[in-house]
DNA sequence: TGCATATTTCAAGAATTCATGTACTGACAA
DNA sequence: TTGTCAGTACATGAATTCTTGAAATATGCA
């Protein structure tokens, strides 16, 4: 990932409205919410949700499809990774006082599940 | 970390110089860099740079202290490690489809370091 | 086809961000 | 004390972001 890149995950992020909207998506997994359901569980405008739908879209934070009448969005997965990638190598360079308290606490997770 | 903090965090990320400044900070270490060290090799005015400053300390990113004449800036490490867990456990909730990428890239090389 | 629902697009205005120039403060040295 | 250098604070204006309401588009159903 570029850093111009970073910036706009970053920008998308940077917004109360659009950060809970990612984490409300997070939780839902793979199959997403409609764009309705989306606006009214966060409490805003069906115009206001667009322009931020679209502006997580273009950071390419969520996907989107449509279903019927209904347009669903979802986390896109890869763009996720490719961000904290991005923190965890390129920026912070995988230094581990940066970086390492994650680290540490997946890594530790990873050996139980692991076992 | 609430997520009104993250916000900031990810605001202050997202733009160029903040970023480059950040990644440059990353790579000086503790000693960090003074004001006009690091306005001259992002190429930017002190006015422009004070004011990008500001913004990555009220992040909590970058921390900062005089030197004689001098002001010097460096990362802020529990700063950046706290933005990482949000991101990683609270945001991602520790989805290792989210953010398992690096953590398993970390896993690997810290098994390699480990030996 | 005609209508209702879901969503996006567009236009307008308010608020915020950012760059620039100027003035100010703090520290050192003659 | 006076001058100089390093940095910040402040004011201004341009550009961007965000919200809102109205209009347009897309889908499904009677």
């Amino acid at each position: 990932m570029e850093q111009t890149d970073a910036v706009k995950a970053f920008a998308a992020l940077a917004h109360e409205h659009r950060l809970a909207i990612f984490r409300r998506l997070v939780v839902e997994g793979p199959s997403g919410l409609a764009a309705g359901e989306i606006a009214k569980c966060i409490g805003i405008a069906a115009p206001s949700l667009s322009f931020h739908m679209k502006e997580l879209d273009r950071a390419g934070l969520v996907r989107s499809w449509r279903d019927g009448r209904f347009v669903r969005y979802s986390v896109d997965i890869e763009g996720m990774r490719k961000l904290l990638s991005f923190l965890t190598e390129e920026c912070c360079q995988r230094r581990p006082e940066l970086c390492g308290a994650g680290v540490a606490t997946a890594l530790r997770r990873q050996k139980v599940t692991d076992q």
